[in-house]
DNA sequence: CTGATTTCTTAATCTAGATGAATGCATAAT
DNA sequence: ATTATGCATTCATCTAGATTAAGAAATCAG
């Protein structure tokens, strides 16, 4: 997603917004699909199942977007909450302004391959779900995102892994003690 | 997937190809990844993990494309094995060929929204994935995919939903008991 | 500073689903 | 026909990870 600020640098002046740590951006429910822009800070996005449990669907540092993307095609409300997981700076704009009227065609190509792009991230992760144990996607994870360990808690981690905190924390506790 | 008989028109007559059931289309660590467009017939796409245990990635029946994203993008090695569940007819093109130069700004944009409906579907299943017991896959595989279950044998739904062919035999006992 | 809330770890028990093997039943091959 | 080969089901056992709980360490609020 590196290239994004580029392209959207004719918004960045216009509506960025500061939001403080814990602050929800969107709610399950909420008619209006937005798509934000993270400028600064730390943002993530999850459902709460029928128990009551979180489970992350992605986490957004600097330079990345965010948005409830089946929500925004189909019209529906949306599924996913989004909130700070750090004080952030941040740009909102309509989840469809990546294929508007008056971008250029070079424009709409390079967004779309964005797309692409997102969606190998999305391949891996559906493959890894399916056929690899938590240790193997805990590790994947650390090599993919090297810097988040040292800004999310550890319990966030695992549901984005979808097991529990006792879980990834017994799988820590392996890796170390094989050292 | 509606539109892209009528978008990929001008294709249709040229590359059509017959392909025999059990036929493998791409292998993993092919160099160029092409995209399938189904005409007739079906078709997957899967791994075989480190254990030499199958993992079905999706399905692609009439009307839908099926591709190794994620390769095509990075111009790497294939990942994805693709096969025929039956005797198919299928249009074969260049990955990138969703937004070459030649095509119209319009056109791309319906490409690029294609892209956004499928990443829905995926949204959906890594949530799954991460969030609902084999039943509940299950019974949403069956909502999503009406045809499928008389088209495919029961152990390949299995490793799509992530669990052995016994679990989904157990999972299908309890259902029709509970009736 | 103190108490309170959050975060991480460890351990005991429990369960969904994996694994492995046996059976019945098809369809395919000889 | 008969032997295969593939597919689905059932059962016994096993394991990765869930659940519950409890305590230590860190962070925050007053």
């Amino acid at each position: 997603m590196e290239k994004l600020d580029n392209i959207l640098q004719i918004d960045i002046g216009a509506k960025s917004k500061h939001f403080k740590k814990r602050e929800i951006l969107q709610r399950k429910g909420d008619i209006i699909a937005n798509s934000f822009y993270v400028k600064k800070g730390l943002l993530r996005s999850y459902i709460i199942d029928s128990k009551g449990k979180e489970h992350i669907y992605m986490f957004a540092p600097e330079g990345w977007i965010i948005a409830d993307l089946e929500a925004s095609e189909f019209n529906e409300p949306v599924e996913l909450f989004i909130d700070c997981l750090e004080d952030s700076e941040i740009i909102i704009f309509d989840s469809d302004c990546l294929f508007k009227a008056d971008l250029t065609k070079k424009t709409v190509v390079e967004n779309a391959k964005l797309l692409y792009r997102r969606m190998g991230i999305l391949q891996r992760r559906v493959l890894m779900l399916m056929s690899s144990p938590a240790i193997d996607r805990y590790n994947y994870f650390i090599k993919t995102y090297p810097e988040l360990p040292n800004r999310v808690p550890q319990h966030m981690i695992a549901t984005y892994l979808g097991i529990t905190p006792q879980a990834l924390s017994t799988i820590r506790g392996k890796i170390a003690h094989s050292k």
